[in-house]
DNA sequence: TTAAATTACTTGTAAATACAAGTTGAATAA
DNA sequence: TTATTCAACTTGTATTTACAAGTAATTTAA
């Protein structure tokens, strides 16, 4: 039997458990229903709910023990802007604002930071835009963001103001961000940064260089980011 | 039957296939035996396999396709830095130098950045130790680590010149690391940057404070590092 | 009362089996 | 020759079964 849109069962599971974790139905310590419990639940199999658990250890959402159970860990902090998608998961959505300074437009590339670029990404041009995230009221990043403008229809027109960008490209176009790789350096506020974030000349900024694979091949998403890590460290974890 | 050491199979065949990606026995690109041959070679069955290639997954060392098969990515760069052990990984061992400034010496905590301590650790004691690092030459890492003092016989007598702190706990005292979290800051040298660095006043530095878990309960190792990011960015996968 | 043993959980490992689904190259038919 | 079909691979998913090993509470014996 094959189910309506044929997703893996062990990964239904693995996102009801996650939205679980994630929404507060189970907070940090609390003890997950265990394995069997789980299959009955479910109606799989160990191996299958195994899976499912074998993944929230990984992200680090739970640890298990031998002869407890699995111990919820929490929504791990600071994937973010250090292993993973956007900066909004960083913080918290409660703190964060956004403010676009340049909407997404389409443009030539200019040279992807560093980053070598193809054939099919240079022909097809990038969507380009800048925003300004405020954390409580403070600028504290400033992001340059560029996209291959390949097979993303309407995409310019859309909203961005309180959306993730990651949670539209995966709502609307099945895009997933599968990793990537960043670059980080410390760099002197220029002008433009000195304005955005109103902070003195010779202030000190992280600057990181991203470039975000997705379950697109050959499709990456490249971001550049400036932080005033002032009252804002970045963290992450891994 | 139980194996000598009792490590699972599933775990020594990943760490066989590891060694050979990092040995060179397999090159980026190249094709990974399949499932079934990796079975019968290594004598266990698909189940087992397939949990040792979704680690290699996991970590980075492979990719693979329905299909085609486990094709090898490469020994995951920058490791080091952003996501795992210390500083050695990420540069590549050649061009790295080491030259110790304080010798590991047993301490107290002088309160080890930001992060708490619980009452063991403080009771212990750490073994602390600062180093500076020069990729070709050029001093680029200055790293302060701390250890809790905690059933590591005649650590302060060994000799780090030349081994990676990381392969020296895991060699001598069994303890890996499993994961951690970080703080990332940019911030200005200050006059002992300055002169390890042998740079000028106002100069942006990167500082990440990082507390690393190992296998061990409760023990954590502490590290605070400063990158001179001039010439060589940080570069982490993830 | 106290300490040891048992029992009933939990997760960890591993095999055997089956079929689905994507890829590739060889055999076949036009 | 060219296009199509097919067979032989590959990995992906899932079940069933079995036992090992760690944990904790209960029961039992001292």
């Amino acid at each position: 039997m094959v189910n309506e849109t044929s997703i893996p069962q062990h990964r239904k599971v693995y996102e009801i458990l996650r939205s679980h974790i994630t929404g507060g139905a189970y907070g940090e310590g609390d003890l997950l229903p265990s394995e069997n419990e789980l299959c009955t639940v479910h109606k799989v199999t160990r191996p299958t709910i195994r899976k499912a658990l074998d993944r929230l250890v990984n992200e680090g959402y739970i640890v298990r023990h031998q002869g407890k159970g699995s111990i919820v860990k929490g929504v791990p902090k600071g994937v973010g802007i250090l292993s993973m998608t956007g900066t909004t998961s960083a913080i918290g959505e409660d703190n964060l604002t956004t403010t676009i300074i340049i909407k997404p437009e389409i443009r030539n590339w200019s040279e992807a930071f560093t980053f070598p670029l193809s054939r099919l990404e240079l022909e097809s041009g990038c969507i380009y835009m800048e925003r300004l995230r405020l954390v409580n009221g403070k600028p504290v990043f400033y992001d340059i963001t560029m996209i291959p403008n390949i097979n993303l229809p309407r995409f310019t027109s859309r909203n961005f103001e309180n959306k993730s960008l990651f949670d539209l490209l995966r709502k609307y176009y099945h895009i997933e961000v599968r990793g990537g790789e960043q670059k980080l350096l410390a760099i002197v506020a220029d002008e433009r940064l000195k304005d955005f974030f109103k902070v003195g000349s010779g202030h000190p900024v992280l600057q990181l260089n991203r470039k975000i694979e997705t379950n697109r091949a050959g499709f990456y998403i490249y971001s550049q980011v400036f932080c005033n890590t002032d009252e804002y460290a970045l963290y992450g974890a891994f």
